[in-house]
RNA sequence: GGGGAGGUACCAGAGCGGUCAAAUGGGGCAGACUGUAAAUCUGUUGGCGCAGCCUUCGGAGGUUCGAAUCCUCCUCUCCCCA
């Protein structure tokens, strides 16, 4: 199976230009897409590009990550983007860094013939002057053209008008794409649907400045059954990074996937081959309380990111507190098994001698931890039966005290069915 | 530079002198149902010592018994014309 065909099954070729796949077996080519280095870690709305690249690279083609350090500077206009932050020089080199450490859990660095390769823009634009700009690159396009783009259209009718730099962004984006073709001999860019204008701006741009030939495929942009946006849940972004999403949370983002979203999701974040996947959706059609594919998909996603340590430590975690997990059974855990199975779960500290005078729910909630924002908040869940100590419910006017200690020293809080907070006790 | 419109809770958006902690929709959160799903239904969505009080409607003053609502100045945003 090609690239193509590979990406077709899976559901993540949204768009793509005549002639790329013949251009793909024609011969080995470079690929590339582009990611933002606005913070030093990816998050899951990367990974559909980086998915691209890694069956570019199994196809035996070669991948090239484009760290937008200039381009991030400046705002993409497709969809809507809030104005940009300047990113200074040493935050932008330590983003790339981070990236690139995260990237290797996909891609392989160190081939031969096809080894992936990071690049940055910033580092050839940084030093073009506006006027060589305007002249070896604006004057190959047309304003005419520019303004066809749909990203621009949209701007211009909105009412909302649309800055010239914001207009200039898919000649910088374009222009990328120029540089990797001269420099790399890379012919294809890819990227979310929402590209496609900023990608054809960089094929158009080759083609008049080169007379070259240049491709692009874009892929559907990833979509939840009811309509959310993908990757964002209450507390953010899921990263990849797991000081900033805990392995738990991540292996249970993959986890609470509606069926529609499980099935769709496998194919475009695992590399489980076709049989295996139709094999977990027939599974789960017959099963669906034991969903298989979530499971399928959490599992498969999370060893590659956090190593099967993480995924082992998560599963448990996940049973203990969503399985067969009691008041006993809390009361049963050691402490380590404790302690690992809580790692990532918001902590709180509460002194021992308040525990010991009792302390009262609202207080105990709002007060001596922030897991509500305010007592009024807590009662309120408290009233609708939301809280819960140690897994039993509790109501308004519970009071904590020394009994509800696991092994002396923790306390369980659970919000609603999903949240949970560990309050250690000093 | 001239003219116009407007800034209301997480967002959108009503309210235009008291009955406004502020309609309605979306979103969020929770409950029921379930499979840690979807759909549906219900509750809730400023704070507190909660039948009461306190702080909110861009900012600062003012009029009034009483202002999100009227007046003045400031400020920001958007649109049109030059």
């Amino acid at each position: 199976m090609n690239f193509v065909e590979e990406l077709r099954w899976r559901g993540m070729i949204h768009d793509m230009m005549p002639g790329t796949e013949e251009q793909l077996s024609k011969e080995h080519t470079a690929a590339y897409v582009g990611i933002d280095p606005t913070a030093d870690s990816l998050h899951i709305g990367h990974l559909v590009s980086i998915m691209m690249l890694k069956h570019f690279q199994i196809a035996g083609h070669k991948p090239i990550a484009l760290i937008g350090g200039a381009t991030g500077m400046i705002g993409d206009p497709s969809g809507k983007s809030e104005e940009r932050n300047l990113l200074d020089e040493p935050t932008l080199r330590h983003n790339q860094e981070c990236i690139k450490v995260q990237l290797q859990k996909f891609l392989d660095f160190n081939l031969e013939s096809n080894s992936a390769e990071i690049v940055n823009n910033y580092d050839w634009m940084k030093e073009f002057s506006f006027l060589s700009f305007l002249r070896d690159v604006g004057k190959h396009l047309t304003v005419n053209y520019m303004m066809a783009k749909d990203s621009v259209k949209k701007r211009l009718d909105g009412g909302n008008g649309l800055s010239f730099t914001e207009f200039t962004y898919q000649l910088v984006q374009g222009y990328d794409f120029l540089h990797l073709n001269q420099a790399k001999n890379c012919k294809l860019q890819m990227g979310g649907s929402d590209q496609w204008g900023n990608i054809t701006t960089g094929t158009e741009l080759i083609r008049r400045k080169t007379g070259g030939e240049a491709f692009a495929l874009t892929c559907p942009l990833i979509t939840k059954a009811d309509g959310g946006k993908f990757g964002k849940t209450e507390s953010g972004n899921i990263w990849l990074d797991p000081e900033k999403t805990s392995p738990y949370q991540f292996y249970q983002f993959w986890l609470n996937c509606s069926d529609v979203d499980a099935e769709k999701y496998i194919k475009i974040f695992t590399l489980l081959d076709k049989e295996t996947v139709e094999k977990l959706v027939a599974e789960q059609a017959e099963a669906a309380h034991l969903r298989p594919l979530q499971k399928a998909l959490a599992k498969d996603i999370t060893i590659r990111v956090h190593g099967e340590n993480e995924y082992n430590q998560s599963l448990e975690a996940s049973e203990i507190l969503f399985g067969k997990g009691t008041t006993e059974t809390l009361h049963k855990l050691n402490e380590a098994t404790l302690l690992s199975v809580f790692e990532g779960v918001p902590q709180f500290e509460v002194s021992i001698a308040e525990v010991e005078a009792g302390i009262s729910m609202p207080d105990f909630l709002a007060e001596k931890t922030t897991i509500f924002s305010s007592k009024g908040e807590a009662r309120r869940m408290l009233k609708e039966n939301g809280v819960a100590i140690n897994k039993e419910k509790v109501g308004e006017d519970a009071t904590i005290n020394k009994s509800n200690l696991l092994n002396n020293k923790y306390i369980l809080v659970q919000k609603g069915k999903k949240n949970y907070y560990l309050v250690i006790v000093k």
